[in-house]
DNA sequence: ATGGTCGGCAACCGA
């Protein structure tokens, strides 16, 4: 079972992209974040012509989240169950028996800013979420753009960015509660490397060639199903596509029957 | 070296 996570920064602009990497990687499920597309304009034929199904909640403009898959979707959720609702930033369902949430965690925009403690009360938010509906025995995986890089080895200058939204000891705090209900890190469980980063700023003149990056798009698993896990890559090759994604797909293999 | 990112969407906002 091979599951992915990919910041796509918009669906239809990157949809060629997204269409030639499942043909070449035949991914069971491909999480997406960003999508920026309303539903009612929803690329679904293009997935359906290569045998994807599809559930998405999208909005104008930002946001949005969507999951694709080779095999049946069930128990599709939308959402953080309360106030306030950004339903197109969580997207859940079942499919072959495993839990999936697909998140795009707020950015945050500055420390100082409302926006970053609604990224705090977010992770917050999700914990509630996560305890509501499952048990850390369940197999869960949490996938997404998670807008947090853990550790130091997760940046490409920790002492500089120390601080950011996206590595703020508030945010390691925030992630670290959601971790200890009973997360593993997929990708930290297979490689401990530092400057394995998913997404490269296309503001900073040459990050990818220079790797300034930063690791922020996670595939987290349950101890049940973080055990079946034989490996996680990141798929950097996406960096050099025509029109690539400022971010790049993480992908998990797991040992489960489908 | 006097420029230097994308995408959405129609003027700037968000990342």
């Amino acid at each position: 079972m091979k599951v992915a996570s990919y910041n796509v920064n918009s669906l239809r602009a990157r949809l060629p992209v997204v269409l030639q990497w499942l043909a070449d990687s035949q991914a069971d499920v491909l999480c997406v974040q960003e999508t920026k597309v309303q539903d009612s304009d929803f690329p679904t034929g293009a997935f359906d012509q290569i045998g994807y199904n599809c559930v998405f909640r999208g909005q104008k403009s930002y946001n949005g989240v969507a999951i694709l898959s080779k095999h049946p979707i069930e128990h599709v959720e939308y959402g953080l169950p309360e106030e306030p609702k950004d339903q197109a930033r969580l997207i859940g369902a079942r499919i072959a028996g495993i839990n999936i949430v697909n998140t795009y965690v707020p950015q945050g925009e500055a420390p100082d800013s409302e926006k970053f403690q609604y990224k705090l009360q977010w992770f917050t938010r999700l914990l509630d979420y996560f305890r509501r509906s499952f048990k850390p025995a369940d197999a869960v995986l949490w996938l997404g753009d998670l807008n947090v890089a853990p550790t130091p080895i997760d940046v490409y200058d920790p002492k500089t960015l120390l601080g950011h939204v996206c590595f703020h000891p508030a945010v390691h705090e925030a992630l670290s509660h959601v971790m200890t209900w009973g997360f593993v890190d997929v990708f930290r469980k297979h490689c401990d490397k530092p400057g394995e980063y998913t997404f490269w700023d296309y503001r900073m003149p040459n990050a990818f060639a220079r790797n300034l990056g930063w690791r922020l798009d996670h595939v987290m698993a349950t101890v049940p199903l973080a055990d079946k896990s034989t490996g996680c890559t990141i798929a950097k090759e996406l960096r050099r596509a025509e029109r690539p994604s400022d971010h790049v797909p993480i992908v998990a293999d797991f040992n489960w029957k489908i």
